[in-house]
RNA sequence: GCGGGCGUAGCUCAGCGGUAGAGUACUAGUCUUCCAAACUAGUUGUCACGGGUUCGAAUCCCGUCGCCCGCUCCA
């Protein structure tokens, strides 16, 4: 018998996602392939209609932000200038002891003589591994050790009284090979690329390798020019996103919440650099540490715009059902950061399966990371691309004209520091970086700037699974039978419940009740998602729409058809949340769904 | 990638060497005037997949795949 589930309210999350139809398995007739899911009916309508609520949110309603739809294979150069070819595949290897897993490139170099076994045998069983093994034993360490660490390897091949065979010793140095721990040998090392690859065209030589895209952000970036040359945006504005990504995860776990193929909806938010903000207002705001800083402003720097896209965001997920004490946040700290990135507060969810933190407390993990990448992404694809990324502000040259010499040469020395760090950090030759920074800071003086960014980046797989966690709600009642009996509802706001609104008629066996729900299903059905139902009691009816999250179910009874004459066209809405039931008139049920599903 | 646990009907699970079951769900019917009612009848499985041991395997062994947990990795 299997021992208690683990995470009881996880299991039967994922069980009701299937039995309901939300999410399964993909390609599960074939035993499934690990980190890919598939979203089924109901999850089909609860995604697009965050996603849409999302893109209405952060386009359609503001002035300031436009949306891009770009391909998922882009020009591998992308990902060269991005750093993800870089920093997405680094060798690992893994202790054979151990089993602790090390990056190749960061192990020490190490001196010592090296112990070769060629296996070992039990003296008691007569066992024997023919596994070869060795040891490194830095210099002063007693021969013992070595041995010693390799008769608990092969006690861990299952020889519990190792005799060790075929010793030999060699000169080592600065080898990499083994542990500095233990001295343990490692495997090999093994590339990791957490990048899925394909080829473009028929050939499949390395030449012609490709990436799938491990984040949107990187098309917002290159169509950057194209966007804000075609759009008539200024500075500040955004570019918005949504689509799917791919990574080559290690581990992907905790169902839908880290997979491989995956969807995400970003913001790339371009700011002026507060040197400018400050040559053009005075001073850059300040805002205050919490809060929303309010309807933003011309003076506003990156930290004044990094607020406010948290708490803009904070706002959305409060708007489809995640309340505060649902959320939680990091904020990264100096040594967590990019060293490009000046913050990065992530936006958690308390899921399930969220870890307590040494004080007991639930932080959650993350839906939303909201990061200030000051201007290196742009920088990065002008220095690959060669093309020029920088905008021309008009307010800022003629800002800076009127300027008292000082604060311009104040300005200019620390827009030129801040150009010198990344362009050193970059990789950049001191006395080239010392050129181009010269460039980038006179270029300041005539208006010139590449901007800065802010980026909101949200997962819509992992916001789908705290939707579902967050709707789910199991309740155990005892009838007067002492039948004992669980129901469990899936409380969505109404905003992205996956059907808005059940029809039925209150019998199936009266043909006038059933053609009448029918006539108001017909009239619903194509403003809000409505889902028609006339099998079985209405109570049961009303339970299987309270397990798909419906938020209003209408029942057209005798009294819809006039049976009492005051109530002729009206009918039963009956509420999700509290089974409380009201009248309302036919010609009026439209404009009431709409008023609460939008 | 490593270690541990697990995989039986759509779902929850029982069966653990003798040829597959329960509850629930689903379908049809009778009935039913508002919260999973009752009754009748019915459908559903290559027992994850592949191989082996055996007269005989869901059951034992090996491999593969998948899920969960811990490491590792990852934002």
């Amino acid at each position: 018998m299997a021992e208690a589930k683990d995470n009881p309210l996880m299991e039967k999350i994922v069980s009701l996602c299937k039995r309901r139809g939300f999410i399964f398995q993909s390609s599960e007739i074939y035993g499934g392939i690990n980190g890919f899911w598939d979203f089924g009916p109901l999850g089909a309508e609860l995604k697009r209609n965050v996603k849409e609520l999302w893109w209405t949110t952060m386009t359609r309603l503001r002035d300031d932000v436009v949306g891009l739809e770009a391909t998922i294979i882009m020009a591998p150069q992308i990902w060269k200038a991005s750093g993800h070819v870089d920093t997405f595949s680094d060798p690992m290897c893994d202790c054979l002891l151990t089993k602790k897993r090390f990056r190749a490139d960061q192990i020490e170099p190490q001196s010592g003589q090296v112990f070769h076994f060629s296996g070992a045998k039990d003296t008691a069983s007569g066992k024997e591994s023919v596994e070869p093994f060795s040891v490194l034993l830095p210099a002063g360490k007693p021969p013992e050790s070595a041995r010693n660490v390799a008769s608990q390897f092969y006690a861990s091949r299952g020889i519990s009284q190792p005799v060790l065979s075929g010793e030999r010793t060699e000169k080592a140095e600065n080898t990499t090979r083994f542990n500095p721990e233990n001295g343990a040998q490692l495997t090999d090392p093994r590339p990791f690329n957490l990048m899925l690859q394909t080829y473009v065209g028929p050939i499949q030589s390395d030449e012609n390798i490709a990436y799938l895209r491990p984040e949107t952000a990187q098309a917002i970036f290159a169509q950057f020019k194209n966007v804000h040359e075609t759009s008539r945006q200024k500075v500040p504005f955004g570019i918005a996103q949504i689509g799917k990504a791919f990574r080559n995860e290690v581990t992907p776990r905790n169902f839908i919440f880290r997979s491989r193929e995956f969807e995400q909806m970003e913001l790339e938010f371009f700011i002026k650099p507060d040197e400018a903000i400050e040559a053009i207002h005075g001073s850059v705001a300040t805002v205050a540490d919490t809060g929303h800083p309010g309807e933003p402003q011309p003076n506003w720097g990156w930290q004044a715009w990094h607020r406010y896209w948290v708490e803009e965001r904070v706002r959305f997920y409060e708007g489809i059902g995640l309340s505060k004490e649902t959320l939680g946040f990091h904020h990264q700290t100096p040594e967590e950061l990019a060293h490009y990135a000046r913050a990065c507060t992530d936006i958690l969810y308390k899921f399930p399966f969220s870890k307590r933190d040494e004080s007991g407390e639930v932080k959650g993990d993350e839906l939303e990371g909201i990061a200030a990448r000051s201007d290196f992404d742009l920088s990065q694809h002008e220095r690959h691309s060669g093309k020029l990324m920088g905008v021309f502000d008009e307010e800022l040259r003629t800002a800076w004209g009127k300027l008292p010499a000082e604060k311009q040469s104040e300005l200019s020395a620390r827009y030129y520091a801040a150009r010198l760090k990344y362009l050193t950090k970059s990789g950049v030759p001191q006395e080239k970086a010392e050129l181009d920074a010269k460039e980038d800071a006179e270029g300041l003086a005539k208006g010139q700037y590449i901007p800065h960014v802010i980026e909101p980046s949200a997962g819509v797989d992992r916001l789908i699974l705290a939707l579902i966690s967050n709707a789910f709600q199991e309740t155990t009642s005892t009838d007067e039978k002492g039948k004992s009996e669980t129901r469990t509802v899936m409380k969505f706001h109404p905003r992205v419940a996956p059907v808005k609104v059940g029809v039925f008629p209150l019998l199936k066996n009266k043909p006038e009740l059933v053609a009448k729900a029918r006539e108001v299903f017909q009239s619903l059905r194509g403003q809000v998602m409505a889902f028609y139902d006339d099998a079985g009691a209405i109570g049961r009816r009303y339970a299987r729409q309270d397990e798909a999250g419906t938020p209003y179910c209408v029942t057209i009874d005798f009294d819809t058809l006039g049976e009492k004459p005051e109530l002729l066209n009206t009918v039963t809405v009956r509420h999700r949340d509290d089974g409380k039931q009201e009248r309302i008139a036919i010609s009026e049920l439209q404009g009431w769904l709409l008023a609460r599903v939008k």
